[in-house]
DNA sequence: TGAATGATGCGCT
DNA sequence: GCGCATCATTCAT
């Protein structure tokens, strides 16, 4: 019998990126904290795939900012945006490839009660529905910047859901690169964040 | 249902 | 200064 539950090792990240951001997919984030343990269903993610890529934040090298994408694998990029919002990313690839697959959508799972009391009035399956949502909702921040995902506070667990459908489309929010279709989501998700 | 806009602060030129 | 991997709100259709 296969348990339900499997951490997800270094080799899962050390992969194609885009191999990587569709096996994403229907994975579940876990984030365990003092007070309480949060979790929920992966359901849209993004890639960013080197200096060659104009979306990419590493297109024009290295900087204070950008440095854990440079990094091994397996470690999680958040960054400020925008003057108020976080976003999550997963470090992909080999160490001094710059790559990464944003979060950019979820389902809830584990710790409604603690989501629901940061975003008031707003359903539950819209709750983690937006990049900056998400970490907004988690509770996330540039303290958590580089953390390691094969660790116990942040990390992704397999739970043998196969219930995706796989869609792709261009990236959101970007002004070069369009013409790449890296956005990839779960077409029936009611939580994706946009059409 | 979609387009336009303001909020807000940091990193980089 | 400018631009930004966003979001909620407002206004138009």
């Amino acid at each position: 019998m296969s348990p339900r539950c499997k951490k997800l090792p270094r080799s899962f990240y050390e992969r194609d990126t885009l191999i990587v951001a569709e096996d994403i997919l229907g994975k579940y984030i876990i984030y365990q904290t003092n007070d309480s343990k949060l979790s929920a269903r992966i359901v849209e993610v993004e890639a960013y795939i080197g200096k060659g890529d104009p979306a990419c934040h590493a297109h024009k090298g290295m900087t204070k900012r950008n440095e854990v994408m440079f990094g091994k694998a397996g470690h999680a990029y958040i960054y400020f945006i925008y003057g108020m919002y976080h976003c999550l990313n997963f470090v992909t690839e080999r160490e001094g490839f710059p790559a990464a697959v944003l979060l950019r959508a979820a389902e809830p799972v584990e710790g409604l009660e603690v989501m629901r009391n940061v975003m008031t009035d707003k359903a539950d399956r819209k709750l983690l529905a937006g990049p900056g949502l998400f970490c907004k909702v988690f509770g996330l921040s540039r303290e958590q910047n580089g953390l390691d995902l094969t660790k116990k506070t942040i990390y992704l667990e397999d739970r043998f859901d196969k219930n995706v459908e796989l869609a792709k489309s261009a990236r959101i929010g970007i002004s070069e690169g369009k013409e790449l279709e890296w956005r990839f989501y779960d077409k029936n998700s009611p939580s994706i964040s946009r059409k």
